[in-house]
DNA sequence: CGCCGTAAACGAATATGATTCGTTATCGAG
DNA sequence: CTCGATAACGAATCATATTCGTTTACGGCG
């Protein structure tokens, strides 16, 4: 038993069941972890620090399939924005019970940090200084995750009760498919967003951000 | 000890005291919060059905300060989504550490759906039809809820180390106060949806959505 | 005025989960 | 072949969430 031939373990294959169990019920707990490894809780141990540990990994795993263009500083800086953008969003999107457990801990992983720096050359790109590249980006961003939070969340979100008035419940029976709803809706905010960059693209670097000075 | 004349607990006294635990530690355990209050975890089950339902509470605590323009229908439309967009965002700052705990349950808030509902009626009065409002809503709420994780986030979130690259990093370094930069940011692009909104607005009632059909 | 059901506190007990430690046995380098 | 590091295990620890039975004040009703 102890010490065999072949590690039956390893971070990556621990993050990767962790992921499975996540994208199946939503959460997962160290005994869970370990059964489906055909392992016990303490073997996990060897191998990574803790669970919040496991967490990271999971979100490194999710992340490493975003891919990025070759030269983000080539062609229509729009086109790169948007592509990133989709590829962000898609990956998190293949596990949307995971966003949850992400919210919780703080951003150290070496494949967000690619994509940051990714769409800071596009902005580059498109003429922005450093506070305006950071603006733009932390925009993005938000938008990105509070998309995805929108899409992890139950089908039944908005359940249209007796307490929705008029207007609002108008508009959910008009909606569309559960799941197409939430990519639909990505993309067409993202195109809202690449507008008002493409727009401040062009009388850029005056100001103090992408946009004049925001209403108080 | 048992029964006391005046009650040592209710509902809201248990939500308020989590709240102020979650503010400053950004999370609660029972043991705790019972300490603060001044009596036995278990009695606590005397009041809430358990955890969760706690954590509802504090949602709702929190989302009751939101304010909601008298009439939403009056006046220039874009002025009072921006106002709730505010406003909401607003009432999730006060308590920044609370989101985390917020993004793994749905929402059945009254509170929220009295939210949704006065933008219904908004983008209804700049003439979106129903699904346009859906989207408009939804994009809208992805970005604020984003935003609000962005603020929430320690303010180490990006902390610039040797992975990341020069594009990256000189926007970090130009970056403002932690404090001010999420609040500004977020108005910047929430003026920049208003533009897409108030652009579409202009051709509304034709097509498929606030935009006209987002890249693929 | 005293009785009784309910509400609200408590303490003890249970179940589950995360984590640590000491042990064991294999692997691979010298 | 020997030895140190590695990777598994089992037992033990600790914290947490939750349940249950008990106690006792409160307040209405006869």
């Amino acid at each position: 038993m102890p010490r065999p031939s072949t590690p039956k373990l390893s971070p990556t294959l621990i993050a990767r069941a962790a992921l499975r169990l996540v994208d199946k019920k939503g959460e997962f707990t160290i005994p869970e972890l370990a059964a489906a490894l055909q392992v016990r809780p303490s073997s996990l141990y060897n191998h990574v620090g803790g669970k919040g540990e496991i967490v990271e990994l999971m979100r490194g795993e999710a992340m490493s399939a975003v891919g990025l263009p070759s030269d983000p500083a080539a062609g229509d800086w729009t086109d790169v924005v948007r592509g990133i953008a989709v590829e962000y969003l898609n990956s998190y999107s293949r596990h949307p019970r995971l966003i949850p457990l992400l919210t919780s801990h703080t951003v150290r992983d070496r494949t967000t940090l690619r994509v940051y720096d990714a769409l800071a050359e596009a902005f580059a790109a498109a003429g922005f200084d450093a506070a305006e590249r950071l603006q733009a980006i932390t925009i993005l961003d938000s938008f990105v995750i509070g998309s995805a939070l929108d899409a992890a969340a139950p089908a039944v979100v908005w359940e249209a009760d007796a307490e929705a008035g008029d207007a609002f419940r108008e508009a959910l029976d008009a909606g569309l498919t559960v799941e197409d709803r939430a990519r639909t809706t990505f993309l067409a905010g993202l195109e809202l967003l690449l507008a008002g960059f493409r727009q401040a693209s062009r009388s850029a670097g005056g100001g103090a951000g992408p946009v004049g000075g925001g209403a108080d």
